[in-house]
DNA sequence: CTTGACTCTATACTGGGGTATAGGGTGTAT
DNA sequence: ATACACCCTATACCCCAGTATAGAGTCAAG
């Protein structure tokens, strides 16, 4: 099944020109195009394009979002790099992971504190996040 | 302890500009200030200041950070209200986790890939995170 | 065979989040 | 008492990631 733009950009819930200048900028491959123009797009695209919406949301930048696009075991590029790469952005993953799981459990902390009407003025996120690097 | 604004801008490694550009934003309290004007911060600041760079880096705007700083169990506002603030961004905070585990996962599948030598030319990234909403 | 909803390219504009500069004061070491 | 590294406000500028607009072509339904 094939989507032109406007039906790929709804999927989406984004605007036509993002997708064209996610194109433009790399991130989506250029689609094929009927006789007169119109650009097609498999289900394919429309994953990635998920995958890039969701990346952001998570504070990639765009420029960071392609580099996660390109990690694949590319035979022509030498495995360990690509190795090297990942464990990179494996790193930064989890990083992200754990200040949101301590976030996580500053918000459920609060919560309760609510439920029992135990807290005085003060800001359990912050407390609960001290030991920084 | 005290902190000049140069000291505090290097300990946290952002801008001086930056850290006043948080100031008139709102994010930061105004410091207390010498005689002569200068701005003096305490260790607590530096926690704070520290929170919103990790926050952003996650993706979350200045304006949510702010949120975020602001909500606690003030007895000045319903207890209800910021219980059912916290339940919502703890949903987001959950979802942003769900999707970073996923992206850890496939990260630690490309690098065993590569390990193995056993993969194709495909993008383990996206064919693992295929099930969206 | 035209109307209305779509598409195309090219270019200009916007908003968030800073970053830089000008013009001036402070503080301490020599 | 002056040199130097710091601080102040105000204002202007910059980049990223879109968003809008102009001017033109496409296509299916009536």
């Amino acid at each position: 099944m094939e989507l032109k733009i406007g039906e790929l950009a709804k999927q989406a819930g984004i605007h036509i020109q993002t997708v064209r200048y996610y194109e433009r900028k790399g991130l989506l491959f250029a689609p094929s195009r009927s006789a007169s123009g119109y650009r097609y797009y498999s289900l394919e695209s429309l994953k990635r394009l998920n995958f890039i919406l969701k990346a952001k949301e998570l504070g990639f930048s765009l420029k960071e979002v392609q580099e996660l696009l390109e990690l694949r075991a590319d035979p022509k590029e030498s495995c360990q790099q690509v190795q090297a790469q990942a464990r990179l952005k494996q790193v930064e993953v989890q990083k992200k992971i754990n200040f949101l799981t301590r976030l996580d459990h500053s918000l459920g902390q609060l919560i309760q504190a609510c439920e029992h009407r135990s807290l005085e003025d003060q800001c359990p996120i912050l407390t609960n996040l001290e030991d920084e690097a």
